[in-house]
DNA sequence: CGGTTTCTGTACGGTTCCGCTCCGAGCAGC
DNA sequence: GCTGCTCGGAGCGGAACCGTACAGAAACCG
């Protein structure tokens, strides 16, 4: 229990209206300034979901536009074969609908809820495209989720190019920690399969190295993180670069101007608020 | 010389001012209105760049940026190791430097030139901030750039994961064939490695192997389509979908409501201008 | 024209990962 | 208890790729 302080408010389904910023459990929403909120809070509303939950499908338009309080959306292609294959993740830190606000009005790739079950607030389209007009500082706002994910997808591809299974899967697992309370993780090897794109038995293979580093121990249906640093390590310069975009240009605006805090430095957990007891 | 037509205009590196909408090789740029493009054109100039220049480095501030008119610019991730590996092409459809229109102000990733010689128009950062400020509809226009290019990545991490380098190396040289004049593409096998993340002789292979199926011919330091097709069955999935979402939210915003094309029909090449004779 | 550099082709042994298959362990329902 | 299902672990032959190394071919250059 050692990290998001922030995250930590009531997750419980109640649907409709008494949305308000201080009651919101996703960092995007919580980094906008009051007046932008008070802007989207008419048409926000609090939804439950479930493991599993599709919230897109490629090619359709995009209807409602997603920020998650708990749980973890993943970002799936299918455009080659049957599989899907997750080229990202999306949580409590950010939205899941960006291509609405760059211009585009069709999903380019499915959602899916994975890990655990949870709550997001959700907004129509029209009503958020109505208040990106209004206001400057939220478009910025969203729009620098759109460049960190980015980043992030970019990691991917180097990710998924160099390196072993196993260095990948330490990847996805702190994306997953990061997004989590807590060290445990809920996906079983078929889940971890579609991400990385290879067979089952080579996510046993993998499991079993990091087990063997003493980076995780993995449980059915679980795997718990035991040793984060270990785990920085294995997945070396593929890790880090978005985290480090997110904490300057989403919680950096409202600290100030960049301090010049270079995108290299990324040992720490920038999203994972590590150390903030919880009152 | 089948295609194109519009991008063949003076190449010649005049440098400065002289700048004018229907003088652009840069799509981009020419899909803008008259009244965006006025917005710019004081403040662009052209730039000559040979192969190998470096536009950008990571971490950097974003000075200028670059609308290509010939000549194509690898996006370069370099967090891992040693090696750069390629995320992505731009070339004459787009422009380099969305990530300031996201409202970040660094680079984060390499620019560097490849293939060919060429030139680019460029605008400093300042004026092109203060124009995006004064105009929503240019903002629309380079925002539904950065949406192309994030498919385009997206893309770029499925291939990594599922294809083999010959099948990755048919959709490399379809991005390069879309953003190149005849269907010559000048790069060694050097070059090659480093976008595909393999060993040099794998590329070797990899250009055997579809040389063999008649799809293109290799020669000292370029390689010469042959069979377009033959590459797009190659490329499978990972190939069309930025091309068909180009053609519906850059071109498509000239005619008109989007038509339903979906984002599957990916058959044709959207970027490659084939079929339209030079006057 | 000969020497040098750059680019391409080829080979060898070793590793990773594949597809496939089967088995056991945990877990729910009845 | 027994059954049925999901999940995790293990083995085997084969394919893809790797690192390394070396030789021929093409371009470059004085």
């Amino acid at each position: 229990m050692k990290d998001k302080a922030i995250a930590g408010t009531n997750p419980r389904g109640d649907g409709v209206a008494g949305v308000i910023q201080t009651n919101i459990g996703n960092r995007l929403l919580q980094a906008l300034s009051r007046a932008d909120f008070a802007l989207l809070a008419p048409h926000l509303e609090r939804v439950p979901f479930a493991v599993g939950d599709e919230i897109a499908a490629t090619g359709e338009r995009i209807a409602w536009v997603h920020f998650p309080e708990a749980g973890i959306a993943g970002i799936l292609d299918h455009t080659e074969g049957d599989r899907r294959l997750a080229i990202g993740l999306v949580g409590l830190e950010g939205m899941l609908g960006w291509p609405l606000v760059l211009g585009e009005e069709r999903w380019p790739h499915d959602v899916a809820m994975r890990a655990e079950a949870g709550t997001a607030i959700r907004i129509a389209a029209p009503a958020l495209a109505a208040a990106l007009d209004g206001s400057a500082t939220l478009r910025h706002t969203l729009l620098r989720f759109a460049q960190v994910f980015g980043v992030q997808v970019g990691q991917s591809v180097c990710s998924a190019l160099i390196h072993p299974v196993d260095r990948r899967m330490a990847r996805w697992i702190l994306l997953y920690h990061d997004r989590v309370e807590g060290d445990e993780i809920c996906l079983t090897h078929e889940e971890f399969r579609l991400m990385l794109g290879v067979r089952r038995s080579s996510v046993t293979d993998a499991l079993h190295k990091l087990e063997a580093e003493r980076a995780v121990r993995g449980l059915r249906g679980r795997v718990v993180v035991r040793d984060r640093a270990r785990l920085l390590e294995l997945a070396g310069g593929t890790y880090g670069a978005p985290e480090a975009a997110y904490r300057r240009l989403i919680d950096g605006q409202l600290d100030g101007p960049d301090e010049d805090a270079g995108m290299r430095d990324h040992r720490s957990s920038p999203l994972r608020m590590s150390g903030s007891p919880a009152p």
